[in-house]
DNA sequence: GCCGTTTTCGGCCCGACTGTTTTCAGTCG
């Protein structure tokens, strides 16, 4: 783990101790806050913190880092933790932290269970349901102990969160059929899955009506649906249900996986929201959050005498406490995102940036001094024309190089590059330095069959542990493009990892850098290398630090593609083809770019042919 | 615990929903 997520994670479990214990709530969130600050900060925090020249003070620059949390942040570079957390951790019983996960349950009533009816984790949480002590807790009834019981059982059942490529094929399939039925104009994914994060909770899908009749028709075709589970909620206006959701992947029939089985008959929730036309901009935008973003626009809209809510922007009446749009009050905006952030004198933020990491600052139609760069062109599907990372059945992919090439042709692409495994990725049938000679040249025969691409003769050739590129210089020197990646020894230590990744970006036959740490989401964690070093060093060697856009990669992930950008890298996006529907992975990629603020003319997939093919040529 | 171009003290986003109550507390997104 990063030692930034590290100490994410010592924040917000301090915030979720002080909620327990009843601290000031504001100090809970701020711990909160600070957590995720920590989380999206593209560079070291350690490092920062213990710079010679004054790393309290650079700390404190950060928005929502203050003296206290600062000191804190030092003190954890310097000794690994902090003694205030230690202390604290003394006196909450370990398991009760985990009782957060059963939606449901929050700061006061797990504060409760503990004090007034013993409970310290789930287990005993359990027994007090069961023998009855629960009902010793104040405004504990025989309905909110049914729901914490029928809360514990979808906790157990639920996948969690669940990564981003099975959630979109999910939503996908419910827009459909949603869609089909009469008077239904819109459907659309909101929350995290529009904002393309990598894992999802929940999904949140909003569904825009022409009248009433149609409203019934929608909700009774979603909880009537195949998969549908149990109903959770069902309201004129809003339906919550558990739904079966499909997680399987190539990885999970591989021996990386043992637990294939133990994730199938997993559900997520799904909530759908119907509303007419007139408010379903301020819905949209309400719902595709972040929670972080949308209270800096409520915040935003408040400076300016306007109130704003999941029915539209109003004026603002701090003496009556009536919602305007009960009052029947026309508001100034509503029907589109767009006019809402019009009328905060904002341009329209893309959903994949609304995480308030600067957008509302560089978003403002004249933004101040000093506030990150805004994207010229922040890149999009239809920019990618070339894919540069893709395998045939040399090595472990199901397709030939001419069905590779079609395929490619098919999508508009004007390059493809064929780079199949090199010969110590033994398991994906990795080539020999003979058989890489002979695919070299079966790729250029294909060139005559398919015509109207250009096929490139590459490799993905493995860095090995110590940095080494797992073919020679000669033979490097005969390919187009060399995507250099790690895949084994994924483990070793930083230092280390630096090391081998900077070798490999220095090494002057090397264009990509592919799946740089080699994480799996919520699989493996991957290497940890100093991130800055890699950035500096592909930038001085005109190396492309890939977004591997399999949704089990994003590798690159969000955070580091935004490092990336700012350090002034160029960046390639790659389906890592193995079967031609991985070519429509590439959304996924495309989302993380966006969450990394990358511009179209920083992306080596999104080079014209002659621009992409003089860089290729650069390195030969 | 953070923050500030009306504030260095006194704020800190908003509404729906639920279940417990007799006017509200807690959770969620």
């Amino acid at each position: 783990m990063s030692s930034n997520a590290a100490l994410a994670e010592r924040l917000e479990l301090f915030s979720r101790l002080l909620e327990v214990t009843g601290a000031d709530s504001f100090r809970a969130s701020a711990h909160a806050r600070a957590a995720r600050a920590v989380a999206d900060w593209p560079a070291d925090l350690c490092a920062m913190a213990l710079s010679p020249d004054g790393g309290k003070a650079a700390l404190q620059s950060i928005a929502g880092i203050g003296p206290k949390l600062a000191d804190k942040i030092v003190e954890f570079a310097k000794t690994g933790a902090i003694k205030e957390l230690e202390e604290l951790k003394a006196q909450v019983p370990a398991g009760l932290i985990a009782l957060f996960e059963i939606s449901g349950l929050g700061p006061k009533t797990i504060r409760a269970l503990w004090q007034d009816a013993g409970v310290t984790d789930l287990d005993s949480l359990k027994k007090s349901i069961a023998d009855g002590s629960i009902m010793k807790v104040p405004r504990m009834g025989e309905k909110a102990v049914q729901k914490i019981s029928a809360a514990i059982a979808i906790a157990a059942q639920s996948a969690g969160r669940v990564r981003l490529g099975p959630a979109a094929a999910l939503a996908d399939a419910i827009i459909a059929h949603i869609k089909s039925v009469k008077g239904v104009r819109e459907a659309i994914a909101a929350g995290s899955l529009r904002r393309g994060k990598e894992t999802v909770g929940d999904l949140d899908i909003l569904i825009c009506i022409e009248n009433s009749k149609a409203q019934a028709a929608a909700a009774e075709a979603f909880v009537t649906m195949p998969g549908v589970r149990a109903v959770l909620a069902r309201g004129e206006n809003r339906c919550s249900a558990q739904v079966n959701i499909d997680l399987s992947s190539r990885w999970e029939d591989s021996s990386e996986s043992p637990s294939a089985a133990a994730q199938s008959g997993s559900t997520i929730q799904v909530d759908i929201r119907l509303m007419e036309e007139a408010v379903f901009g301020a819905a949209l935008a309400y719902f595709t959050g972040s929670k972080e973003h949308n209270v800096r626009m409520r915040q935003r809209a408040l400076d300016r005498g306007l109130t704003l809510n999941e029915y539209g922007l109003f004026p603002n009446t701090p003496d009556d406490p009536t919602p305007p749009q009960q009052k029947g009050v026309k508001p100034v905006a509503g029907k589109s995102e767009q006019e809402i952030y019009a009328a905060l004198d904002m341009a329209w933020v893309p959903p994949e940036l609304r995480e308030d990491r600067g957008e509302m600052e560089s978003f403002e139609l004249k933004p101040g001094k000093g506030v990150a760069h805004r994207p010229k062109h922040l890149i999009e599907i239809g920019d990618i024309k070339a894919e540069l990372h893709a395998h045939t059945t040399a090595s472990d992919g199901v397709l030939s190089i001419v069905e590779l090439a079609r395929e490619a042709k098919r999508r508009g692409f004007h390059t493809i590059a064929v780079t199949d495994h090199s010969r110590s990725s033994v398991i994906a049938n990795g080539l020999s330095p003979d058989r890489l000679e002979k695919h070299i040249k079966a790729v250029h025969a294909a060139r005559s069959e398919v015509e109207g691409i250009t096929i490139l003769a590459g490799s993905e050739v493995d860095i090995l542990s110590d940095g080494a590129l797992d073919y020679d210089d000669d033979l490097l020197g005969k390919l187009d493009i060399v995507v250099a990646s790690p895949h084994a020894a994924l483990t070793q230590d930083p230092a280390i990892a630096t090391k081998r990744l900077l070798k490999a970006i220095e090494h002057p036959l090397v264009h990509i850098l592919g799946h740089p740490t080699g994480r799996l989401v919520m699989r493996r964690p991957g290497l940890d290398p100093a991130m800055e070093e890699l950035y500096a060093a592909a930038k001085q060697h005109n190396v492309a630090l890939e977004i591997n856009a399999h949704w089990m990669r994003l590798d690159l992930r969000d955070v580091h593609v935004r490092g990336a950008v700012n350090a002034g890298c160029l960046i390639a996006i790659d389906c890592d083809v193995h079967h031609p529907s991985d070519f429509d992975t590439l959304r996924f990629g495309v989302q993380t770019a966006r969450r990394g603020w990358l511009d179209r003319s920083s992306c080596v997939n999104a080079m014209s042919h002659t621009d992409l093919h003089a860089w290729l040529k650069s390195k030969r």
